[in-house]
DNA sequence: TTGGCTGCAAATATTTTGCACTGGC
DNA sequence: GCCAGTGCAAAATATTTGCAGCCAA
């Protein structure tokens, strides 16, 4: 029986693929998978630093980008801001992203809408893919920028 | 009675709030609230370049940030691309990218999800704002793409 | 030993900012 | 005449690319 972490899944994945499991990669794996935040390539970047001081940010965007073309890591894109990462579901899923302190989270859904499925049928696009995001305050923000 | 075209409801809204409607703001509107293609902020600039050759993109990118300050304008970020702007409907929609030709169109769809209300419920978040995303690949594209 | 991978540096692309000038109110 | 707005240039930020050297299969 299996019963792989997500860390042992992705490793496994990069070997299956022909890849190698440098230690470096093994490395960013292992923090994309158990990462809570989403976090941005920098902050992986700090993470993999104190382990291998001289990685640089160059080799973090490769590694995610062979991971996000091997549909592994999930990558919300923003324009002013760093992208994040989000390698522990490699499904589609519901984000909420608080616009004060930056955090993502993964809200308990029961399962995300069908208009995929009825877009596909009414428009004869070919679906490959989806981002779902509810903007808002988290409960800390609004405590902190509550009047008084 | 009422029955302004986008347009009209965009520089009337801007003059209302106390901001000046020059010939080059005007043009912008003109071309955000008629364009069917969520054009970038270049597509924007070129368009009005043809009115105002003097214009610059700047001068494009801080009457969209105005704009999207009184949420009269969406944008969609990326992060490898130029952000697109929406104009033509203020409100949060769903929007169907082809991943081809870089089209965005808005599906007809019924309604979106009820998941703000029921997420707001759950977490505590205060929603703000949603981005529904569908990626694929158009009919169009398809066609060009289909081994004969 | 071969080629994939890393790390450094430089390039690229998009968006923002500072500032002097302009033109409408 | 004042001042918001414009246009130009430069800065800021994030990500990608080229390449030399290195390491693991």
């Amino acid at each position: 029986m299996k019963s792989k972490t997500r860390f042992q899944q992705l490793v496994a994945k990069l070997k299956e693929r022909g890849y190698r499991a440098t230690p470096q990669r093994v490395a960013l794996l292992n923090v994309v998978a158990t990462s809570e935040g989403h976090p941005s390539a920098t902050q992986i970047f700090e993470q993999m630093r104190r382990q291998f001081p001289t990685t640089t940010l160059a080799t973090v965007y490769k590694t995610l980008a062979l991971l996000k073309e091997m549909r592994e890591v999930l990558e919300l894109e923003f324009s002013g801001a760093e992208n994040r990462y989000d390698g522990s579901k490699p499904y589609p899923h519901l984000h909420l992203l608080c616009i004060e302190c930056r955090r993502i989270i993964d809200p308990e859904t029961a399962r995300l809408s069908r208009l995929p499925a009825k877009v596909a049928r009414d428009t004869g696009y070919q679906i490959v893919g989806q981002r779902f995001d509810l903007y808002g305050v988290c409960p800390e923000c609004q405590r902190k920028t509550r009047k008084h």
